[in-house]
RNA sequence: CGGGAUGUAGCGCAGUUUGGCUAGCGCGCUUGCCUUGGGAGCAAGAGGCCGGGGGUUCAAAUCCCUCCAUCCCGACCA
């Protein structure tokens, strides 16, 4: 019994999606005009061809073509995940506040963390992420080297209770992500874990039909050492990436984590006598170089910042930005904010826009790299209207902390190998990080060695973002009419467009279309509405559909269809019984 | 969190300033005719707690109070 049910169709069904479909019958309401709370493309397209519908602010349901693009992600993710070892497991959504205590995260993570009582008045999180739960199960399970190394993902809804959810699915409250953690023995078992996930993120993204680009990034609230993010390139992406203009060299950093490169030598120029001069009015830096005739370059700019520990003194040159992200790492804080104008009065004794290394108490000194090699520069006098000239490091004032913590820009050189870094506009996708010991240490997920010995399970975790995902597929590839899906995320790979429902001939032999695509297993709908072929086609391209295959009046009269390109518009005439293998070719060609 | 804006039919909007007939327009939807290669045309229809609650008034989409929702901008570069 239990064999024949193996060999009954059941196992030829079990496919994730239907490869045919009828308009009639498709639940894809699509809208002429661009609703007004949509602001980015991807989110107005999703929401005009009929892909999600909005629920709350950041939450969305999704329509029976967007679950299909998430479907075929998630079975690319899946593949390339098992295919390293991966083993998938689902884990829960609403979670204890114990573990976020023992972890420390639930004072840590802060408002973002959505949270909930039960009926007992006990506290429960949604996950936003789950190195908890993980971390968890892994400590009750694995007890020994011989369990190890072990790959664990799942894919799910996450969610955040983000400050501002906006741009549709690129920033929503709740989305679905892929995460998998990693654990091992040792620093060398998360190396290689960490490349095949690398490498595993690689096939993704590139099966998937995007544009990408692995960056070196910050590992912000998660935690960690060296961490990549993967970025859909987009011009219309938030995160800023630099990369070397040489591919040999390979460079590429968000500019959160871009290093500059090492300071130019100094230059040789005598010290001169240190002086106050009167700036009146001059508390920008560009005020200031235009009163005293120097180059921003010369001045160095003196922030405050205020962290939950201390309030520091921040230079960085006249010309460049603090990188807060920097900044905060070398600091070692939490929380990091320019402090207010009472604050800086307070420390400096002068207004904002006056401040100065030079005698200044009371807060420690953290300096810019390209601080120490400036000679001869500006400051504030650290008194209303007034600035030093001919100031130079150790001579007039000391730091505390010299460290990277400006922002690069493009046209630097690469502090790889000193060619120019460009930049690129990026969607960040996906992160992998390695954790180390962060949480088995303070969840106490141990094992013991060869000899016996206790120690701390290495771990490494590695998120995908799904939705995001599909929505930076739009965001990349799309035009004035619509989307343009990559053929291996499209909803369908095809659409059959009688022109003319009313004529016979033109449906029989669109029908006819239609049962061959589908036989030869590519995902096909027909348009079989009674709607004029206008509609049709602009219904087609605003959902996007890789092919488009046209049977009009010239199809039956010449026993040809017409195949037409969606990405390029380009149109091959195509006789009816060899439309599929015509097809599967040009789909192998997109 | 701070600031701004918006909320009227499925979608896009007018009407609100200066309260007054039965709340309008375009698209979409239904029915019929017609049309059929890039969102056609004609005709007849359906569809509204004017975001919720409370007030003022003879009378409220419109004025006042309050709550809610959504969107945008900002979060300080000395």
């Amino acid at each position: 019994m239990s064999l024949n049910i193996l060999n009954s169709d059941s196992l030829k069904e079990n496919t994730v999606w239907r490869s045919f479909m009828r308009t009639t019958e498709l639940f894809a309401p699509t809208l002429r005009e661009v609703p007004a709370e949509a602001e980015v493309v991807s989110h107005q397209l999703l929401l005009r061809a009929g892909f999600i519908r909005r629920e709350a602010a950041g939450v969305y349901t999704y329509l029976p073509l967007a679950l299909r693009v998430l479907k075929k992600i998630n079975q690319i993710i899946r593949e390339e995940m098992d295919r390293q070892g991966g083993q998938e497991l689902q884990m829960p959504i609403i979670q204890s506040a114990e573990l976020w205590q023992e972890s420390g995260r639930w004072d840590v993570y802060g408002p973002e963390l959505f949270r909930l009582k039960d009926r007992h008045d006990r506290d429960f999180a949604l996950g936003p992420t789950h190195e908890e739960i993980i971390t968890a199960l892994v400590r009750g399970e694995v007890s020994s080297y011989k369990q190890l190394p072990l790959l664990l993902y799942q894919i799910q809804n996450k969610y955040r209770d983000e400050r501002r959810p906006r741009f549709g699915l690129l920033r929503g409250r709740e989305f679905i992500m892929k995460d998998l953690y990693s654990f091992d023995r040792d620093e060398h078992g998360l190396q290689v874990s960490y490349q095949k996930m690398h490498d595993a993120y690689t096939q993704v993204f590139r099966r998937c039909g995007l544009r990408f680009r692995p960056v070196e990034a910050d590992s912000g609230a998660i935690g960690g050492s060296d961490t990549h993010e993967f970025m859909v390139l987009a011009d219309s992406g938030e995160a800023t990436i630099l990369f070397c203009e040489k591919e040999a060299c390979g460079y590429a950093a968000n500019v959160e984590k871009a290093a500059q490169p090492n300071v130019t030598a100094k230059p040789c120029e005598d010290l001169k006598q240190l002086a106050e001069v009167p700036t009146p009015g001059a508390h920008t830096v560009e005020e200031v170089a235009d009163f005293l005739h120097v180059p921003p370059q010369k001045i160095i700019k003196t922030l405050l910042y205020e962290t939950e520990k201390e309030v520091v003194a921040v230079l960085v040159r006249g010309d460049r930005d603090v990188n807060e992200i920097k900044l905060s790492n070398a600091l070692h804080c939490l929380h990091l904010k320019l402090a207010g104008a009472a604050t800086v009065q307070n420390i400096t004794g002068a207004r904002v826009g006056f401040a100065g290394p030079v005698n200044l108490k009371s807060v420690r000194i953290i300096a810019d790299l390209e601080i120490s090699a400036l000679t001869n520069a500006v400051t504030g006098a650290n008194k209303d209207d007034a600035h030093l000239i001919n100031v130079n490091p150790v001579r007039d004032f000391n730091v505390d902390i010299v460290s990277d913590i400006r922002m690069v820009q493009a046209g630097e050189p690469c502090p790889r190998c000193g060619s120019t870094l460009k930049e690129a506009k990026g969607i960040e996708v996906g992160q992998i990080f390695k954790l180390g010991d962060k949480y088995s240490k303070v969840l106490g997920a141990t094992y013991l060695d060869e000899s016996g010995l206790k120690k701390a399970i290495i771990m490494g975790c590695y998120g995908i973002g799904v939705t995001r995902t599909m929505a930076a597929a739009i965001e990349q590839n799309h035009d004035q009419d619509g989307i343009i899906w990559p053929v291996a995320i499209a909803p369908f790979h095809a659409v059959v467009v009688p022109v003319s429902v009313k004529d016979e001939k033109q449906t029989a032999m669109a029908e006819e279309t239609y049962d061959r695509l589908v036989k030869a297993g590519i995902e096909t709908v027909i348009d079989d509405r009674p709607e004029r072929a206008g509609v049709k086609f602009k219904d087609a391209d605003l959902i996007g559909y890789p092919l488009r295959i046209t049977v009009g009046a010239k199809a039956v009269a010449n026993e040809q269809v017409e195949v037409r390109v969606r990405k390029t518009g380009e149109v091959v005439m195509i006789p009816v019984n060899k439309v599929e293998s015509s097809v599967i070719k040009l789909l192998g060609q997109l």
